[in-house]
RNA sequence: GCCAGGAUGGCCGAACGGUAAGGCGCACGCCUGGAAAGCGUGUUCCCUUUGGGAUUCUGGGUUCAAAUCCCAGUCCUGGCGCCA
């Protein structure tokens, strides 16, 4: 949430910010509810002053036994509340809206963002590893046939227990998204992350504190109600990503300048609808309701989060370089940021199998695995969190930043991908094989049932 | 789930229905050769800031007036029950 006086103070600045991430947002209306607001808002506490200081002489009068007196202040006293109430009650219907109105303001971009509409104006910065590639097959087959022919990916039986968007791991491809859960905490343990187990539904009010609602209500699985029903802070939501019950896990709190930097990993399962999701750009587990994903989260002092963005990125890329996985670095333009975020940085992983038009000259196409964001105050403001710089001054509002590090299924469909052999084997990157039992190779399993007689991969 | 008790500033902790003591911490000032002690001031948010308003977990109610009384909720503690 932007700062309200920032606001009223720089009403040019905001407008084109919110005009570069094409927003549409009626900052003129926004500033003429405040104003108005302001002005009842004198006239309120006017008036409360008048009444408390005739409340506080019918005390006095009580104590002097001042019969008359009493009862003729009782009675302006009484006045005063009516017209009081009226005033206040408008100046609070004011504020309520000037706080939902705010709310669904976006984050104001930094200085640095590229300008742009959208993703085809983001800006490649650099690719790390296409010089020194590995030699792959003649035709790379997509994760999803070979997933399904070695029988470690089933979605259709996903789809049988839950629904279209889930799926089974099976075998050596459940136990190869446990060791890159396990492989990425412990990078990330290295770089002086504190790991979180968090809870996974998280209430409506903590959906809010990072910028998933009231905006993005449709984009969440909620619990008990359907996501058409007003809710309450209470109602619960499953995680959509560990940011949010992280983040606002010290909502409300002031924390000490001596905590930050404060740097959290929390592994977690997330739920999303993707609603109108389909198609052949989202074949496989490229784009599905329930995926796991390791989630750096880092509250920072104001003045070193875009260092700190810096070095998030790197964080997070450190597991790719590891896992030997080419990937490339996007900076967002203004058009694509997402609601909350000021500056992000996207990490694309290089997965060969599928040619697609934007993808690199390899062939293959991009997959996201990353974002990393600064939101400087704007979850901040909204969830509460707050630190004091110094101890004898009032408490400031910290900064935030997250990054994936990194979202699995896609990382598990590079591996398949480009670490895949002519025979139709894979090859498992070293680092991961200490977290396998030092198994080098996946080579599949025989199916399972009648319906694997009927295709003949059985006899 | 039931019963009982509780929630007051950064922290601790008082307050017959009459308008939030005191202490600690922290900052600044005075004092001092310097420090400690002592003394003074300050230390939540909002507004149109020599001023005013709001704020005792949250939301309602009673009252001229609520930290205080009533109702509902949230969370915490203890006891009982249930339970992987």
């Amino acid at each position: 949430m932007l700062d309200r006086t920032y606001l009223r103070e720089n009403p040019d600045e905001v407008r084109d910010a919110l005009e570069n991430r094409g927003a549409d947002v009626d900052l003129d209306e926004i500033l003429a509810i405040d104003e108005r607001w302001r002005e009842l808002k004198a006239r309120g506490d006017e008036l409360r002053h008048e009444r408390n200081q005739i409340t506080q002489q019918i005390g006095t009068y009580v104590a002097e036994g001042n019969e008359e007196k009493r009862e003729q202040a009782i009675e302006q006293s009484r006045e005063l509340k009516g017209e009081i109430e009226e005033v206040e009650a408008e100046a609070d219907d004011l504020q309520e809206e000037l706080q939902e109105r705010l709310l669904e303001v976006p984050q104001v971009p930094h200085e640095s963002v590229p300008l742009g509409l959208d993703e085809r104006h983001n800006v490649e910065d650099r690719r790390w590893g296409f010089d020194d590639l590995r030699e792959l097959p003649g035709e790379v087959v997509p994760h999803y046939e070979l997933g399904e022919e070695m029988d470690i990916i089933d979605e259709e039986r996903g789809a049988k227990t839950t629904g279209a968007g889930f799926y089974f791991l099976k075998g050596d491809g459940a136990r190869l998204e446990h060791a890159l859960i396990q492989f990425m905490m412990d990078v990330h343990r290295e770089q002086g992350y504190v790991d979180l187990f968090p809870p996974v539904p998280v209430k409506s009010a903590s959906m809010r504190g990072t910028g998933q609602l009231p905006k993005f209500a449709d984009d969440a699985y909620r619990l008990g109600d359907s996501n058409d029903e007003d809710y309450d802070d209470e109602d619960l939501w499953l995680c959509p990503t560990a940011e949010v019950p992280v983040t606002n896990m010290y909502a409300g709190d002031i924390l000490l300048d001596d905590d930050l930097p404060l740097k959290h990993q929390a592994y977690t399962p997330n739920f999303r609808r993707e609603a109108g999701e389909h198609g052949t750009e989202t074949r496989g587990i490229v784009r599905v309701h329930q995926f796991n994903k390791v989630e750096l989260v880092n509250f920072v002092r104001p003045e070193e989060s875009y260092d700190r963005l810096e070095g998030l990125l790197d964080e997070a890329e450190e597991v790719l370089r590891r896992l030997g996985l080419p990937y490339r670095i996007l900076e967002l333009c203004t058009g694509d940021l997402t609601f909350a975020s000021a500056k992000t940085y996207d990490i694309e992983v290089w997965a060969p199998a599928d040619d697609m038009d934007d993808g690199p000259e390899e062939g293959g196409r991009w997959l996201e695995v990353s974002s990393a964001s600064n939101f400087e105050e704007f979850q901040a403001r909204r969830a509460g969190l707050r630190y004091r710089p110094e101890r004898h001054e009032s408490a400031e509002y910290l900064h935030t930043l997250n990054a994936s590090g990194l979202a699995l299924p896609r990382v598990m469909v590079a591996i398949l991908e480009y670490y895949q052999n002519e025979d139709g084997t894979v090859t498992i990157p070293e680092a991961l094989r200490p977290y396998m039992d030092d198994q080098e190779l996946i080579e599949g399993h025989e199916k399972v049932g009648e319906s694997a007689l009927g295709a003949g991969k059985r006899e």
